[in-house]
DNA sequence: TTCGCTCCTATTGTATACGCGTTTGCCGTC
DNA sequence: GACGGCAAACGCGTATACAATAGGAGCGAA
């Protein structure tokens, strides 16, 4: 039980209009929701009630409402019209375009990013890839899809471009998204090491062996996904009879 | 008095409660106000209140909410915690990222947009383009900046890619804020005949000549800016009255 | 026994009401 | 005459109430 994190029942005790903190509240419960789809633990399907998610949290569905489309804006969440608010299922052809367009951003980042690298961020990132690691190892798969979103989002920030950041970040989000519908249980997306051995190229400034390094890992990533895909309507019935 | 268009005061006539379309509205009332934006009619920093919009819409405040956050979502709009809405005024450091992540992204699909652009494709562009010189030589900036960022988004479509296409059209709109607010009044972004030659080389399949030629196009609409820093808050007053 | 129809419930969409913060104009005082 | 405080109003943030619709369950007929 991780996900309320600050709910605490405040109907009790707290005023229901005395914010006081209004936004940073709305903002804990958008990153709640939102680690908890990253970190598998709402999976692909998953049906998210407004009062459901209202009582929760202790807001009324207003807030819900702003923080779902929020989610939905950034498709982590499908809205649809008279059915309410589940988590998205990416469809094949969508995981082939997010992982083309990370290949390409983040990719084309990695030169710039060597050139801005300092040692503050190397530093950083190491502890994330070692954190990565460990959680690897322990099993907990929740912390070490996230850490590993993490890093990527905090590797193209050092690009200096808030805006492409941003966009991977999304990327990322929905990159793992992805892995828990396609990818195989065994071994998640990032390989062990591969984190770091980047983190060499970069110290050493050669963007362009950690760009085609990079490519190389979203491609291993992408080609651990195994791509069934699964009709929608009544998909296969005369597929399958008709053998 | 242009930007409504399409607002009827419904209040008279039509019942208030009654949907029928709901979403559809919604969408209209959302690319309204976009197209208000892209368009100029609304300039950077002018104050978005939601009674306003909600009475000229004929809708209640909670609809116009909506659309605003979604707005906001796409940094169209800034969204104040207690001062409201506002067309968002682009930062410098804003600009340089969208610009450069329109060269990252638009030049790097242009081989593939090369790869699978159709007849079809081209006909439509060609009238895209067509309809932009007129709109420019008549002297409409408005149509003119509005055929100019569809022409860049349908570009980015052809390459299959929705995921890309999608934000590609979002850093063409925020381009359009940017010369709103750094743009000379002389020339627009785009020279007249850039996108025809553009569509040349497309149309001959010679995806790296094209590909160059977006990145001459891109860096010539990011020169013609002049990007002066103008400070945010009390922005010049001292530097003003200084003389 | 199965198919179809109808009613009901559950859940979202929309509107409205209320409270708070911010701002701005005014007045009193120094 | 100018500066500082005060008050009122405007406008946003949140919650709640109502309306509409889609899904499902139950019942009846073939």
């Amino acid at each position: 039980m991780n996900q309320p994190q600050a709910a605490t029942k405040r109907k009790s005790g707290g005023r229901p209009g005395k914010n006081g903190d209004g936004a940073e509240r709305h903002e804990a419960i958008y990153r709640s929701i939102s680690d908890a789809i990253i970190e598998h633990r709402l999976k692909p399907g998953a049906r998210l009630r407004e009062d459901a998610l209202s009582e929760v949290f202790g807001i009324s569905r207003t807030g819900i409402r702003k923080i779902l489309q929020r989610l939905a804006l950034e498709q982590l969440v499908t809205l649809t019209p008279r059915r309410g608010a589940s988590v998205t299922r990416p469809t094949a052809e969508e995981a082939k375009d997010v992982f083309d367009a990370r290949q390409m951003i983040e990719c084309g980042l990695m030169p710039e990013v060597a050139r801005r690298i300092t040692a503050a961020d190397l530093e950083a990132l190491r502890d994330m890839a070692r954190r990565e690691r460990q959680a690897l190892k322990a099993g907990e798969q929740s912390a070490a899809i996230k850490l590993s979103a993490a890093f990527h989002g905090r590797l193209a920030h050092i690009s200096g471009n808030a805006t492409l950041a941003a966009f991977v970040e999304r990327l990322c989000s929905r990159s793992s998204l992805i892995l828990a519908v396609y990818g195989n249980a065994g071994h998640l997306g990032c390989e062990s090491h591969d984190h770091d051995d980047l983190l060499g190229y970069l110290e050493r400034g050669e963007g362009e062996r950690a760009q085609a390094f990079m490519s190389r890992h979203l491609k291993a990533i992408e080609a651990s996904l195994s791509i069934h895909e699964e009709e929608e309507e009544t998909p296969d019935l005369y597929q399958i009879f008709s053998s």
